[in-house]
DNA sequence: TTGAAAGCGCTAACAG
DNA sequence: CTGTTAGCGCTTTCAA
């Protein structure tokens, strides 16, 4: 059964059958064997390791779609997740990976670039691929999917962004914002002797962003200054659209306020250009605060304190709640922790 | 046919047979329209729209298993990628996803974390999963892929650093590092009236590295200055590894250069960190170049310069070897476009 | 102790 | 124009 070999290639993979013809037993055997439930079959000893031998010599890896078929379990998890552009999806990637190889799961990783329809294509493309679940991680639309993989009869679970149709794991961005909120008016306070409120920039205000300005608003009340309504600005995550919002905020509005809160390191890349055409000399006359971490920022200016989502912390809690299996659809908040330079 | 429905959730998903049986037509039938070689069958149009109809209402969704494992067909490509630390890599998998997907693929993707072991491991995973091949990118042993791919029948493909038994698509590193070297040695000649050479810091001295370090010598060369061989320090790409090596070199080589060529944004944050802690301001009296781009570096420093690997160009090459099928293995440098600010 | 056989869901050849 | 059937590679009963 093994097949025509043209230079060291198989045009056909080895499978049990080939390997039970060359040890001279069955496929079944085979099977029991290479899976490790062979001391329940009482296989012999012998036979073990004579499977064991010949499969390793033909470099043999199991079909797993076929085994997936028969078995009716693919071992695949999906993770849907919108950019690669910031330290923090990339570090959710990598310890999803790790985490769901170390329990002896296949992850499939998309994606999604922000684009809902990208999002729903990806689900639908992971369901035909018989994944187990599914997490969307910073969604625009996680109902959508968690729709999507109820209809399929595989659970969902959101991360980062919160969803009602199913379980979410996500940062205290409330109080995540607070906490920096007031560090960077405590130290526009200390060190620039500037009592004014921030400048909110970037996001989209829903969800998390509005949590932060909540949190935003908190802490100018916590240290009695008043918010200025007409800087808060939720101009989406983008670079551009932060510069623009900036541009734009300086030239309508004179008496503005100098300090900021950006809402992440893409957003803050915008801000830190605009500084760097426009206000070349704010990062020595006013403190910035951004809920996201990059080491290069930290090398950028004493003056910019950050936050650190806890990406280990809440992807343990994501792993707990796929291990329980239970029908809540619980929202846990992780605090973040404090990366101030 | 169609199951017990508990709650919204599907205890067993939808199959043709149960659309076959809803439609009043065959499982062929409805493969045959669901796969759109409908024509050929010469289908009835009301038939087919019935079908489509049927398979919409029941949110049908193919299972790619078994119509893999019938068709000896996966439609599944593979990537093995380094870490998701830096743009470079992530704008690698964003731009791989969407072209695969452009072409009826569904990739998948594993990050190894340059270890050697995962590499392997992630590799006979994906095999495993018949991929249909799989791109090395960045692996430390592209050959050792290329041995497991070519065992079990499947091409495989070298991106970013080359191997020996299978294309490659890489960067033109030595031009690269000449092009840049040579506006950093005059950068310094002319705004700071250096005519030093440079420090070389990161990578390892194989393959990319030391076709960087070929080109950094050529520059030298060009511009008649002569390379402090005690200066070429090929560390790591680790942030901290640079940081180290600098610390090191300044303690132990009173007369060394000032301007630095830096061999990726990952080894420039330990070179900046390093900066920050000893040199504060070695950026106002000397010019670095970083052979990598970063839009924050950007924002940094005037003086630190940098090229930028052309990934569209790269993917674009990749896709046209796998779509050539020869069995050549050629070697595609793409030269990186500049990035100077 | 072991093997034969059924069947997971799908596709394609073949037979109407 | 359409349905029946065999079989992809694997796992798991069932029978020996």
């Amino acid at each position: 059964m093994v097949q025509p070999v043209a230079d060291g290639i198989q045009t056909k993979r080895t499978t049990i059958y080939d390997l039970a013809a060359l040890a001279g037993t069955s496929a079944s055997a085979v099977s029991a064997v290479l899976n490790g439930n062979w001391k329940k079959r009482r296989i012999s000893e012998k036979l073990a390791e004579r499977i064991r031998r010949i499969a390793d010599e033909q470099g043999y890896a199991v079909n797993m779609q076929a085994s997936a078929l028969r078995r009716e379990r693919s071992r695949i998890v999906g993770m849907i997740v919108p950019m690669y552009d910031n330290r923090y999806f990339g570090s959710i990637v990598e310890k999803f990976e790790q985490m769901a190889r170390d329990r002896g799961l296949f992850p499939i990783i998309t994606c999604t670039q922000r684009d809902p329809d990208l999002e729903v294509q990806a689900a639908r493309a992971m369901l035909s691929y018989q994944v187990e679940f599914i997490v969307a991680t910073g969604a625009t639309d996680p109902d959508h999917i968690s729709d999507i993989c109820r209809a399929a009869g595989i659970r969902s679970f959101n991360l980062d962004l919160p969803g009602t149709k199913a379980p979410s794991v996500l940062s205290d961005n409330f109080g995540g914002a607070r906490t920096l909120t007031r560090q960077v008016l405590q130290r526009n306070r200390d060190r620039f002797a500037r009592n004014e409120p921030l400048v909110f920039v970037g996001g989209r205000a829903v969800d998390n962003t509005a949590e932060r300005i909540r949190g935003f608003r908190a802490a100018h009340a916590d240290m009695e200054i008043a918010v200025r309504e007409d800087c808060i600005i939720a101009c989406g995550y983008a670079a551009q659209k932060a510069e623009q919002a900036l541009t734009h905020l300086y030239q309508t509005v004179p008496d503005h306020p100098h300090g900021m809160f950006v809402n992440s390191t893409i957003s803050l890349e915008g801000v830190l250009r605009w500084i760097k055409k426009e206000q070349p000399d704010l990062l020595q006359t006013a403190a910035i605060g951004c809920f996201d971490f990059d080491p290069l920022v930290d090398l950028l200016s004493e003056n910019i304190l950050m936050v650190k989502q806890d990406v280990p912390t809440m992807l343990d809690a994501l792993w707990r709640i796929i291990a329980e299996n239970n029908t809540t659809h619980e929202v846990v908040e992780i605090p973040p922790v404090a990366a101030v330079s």
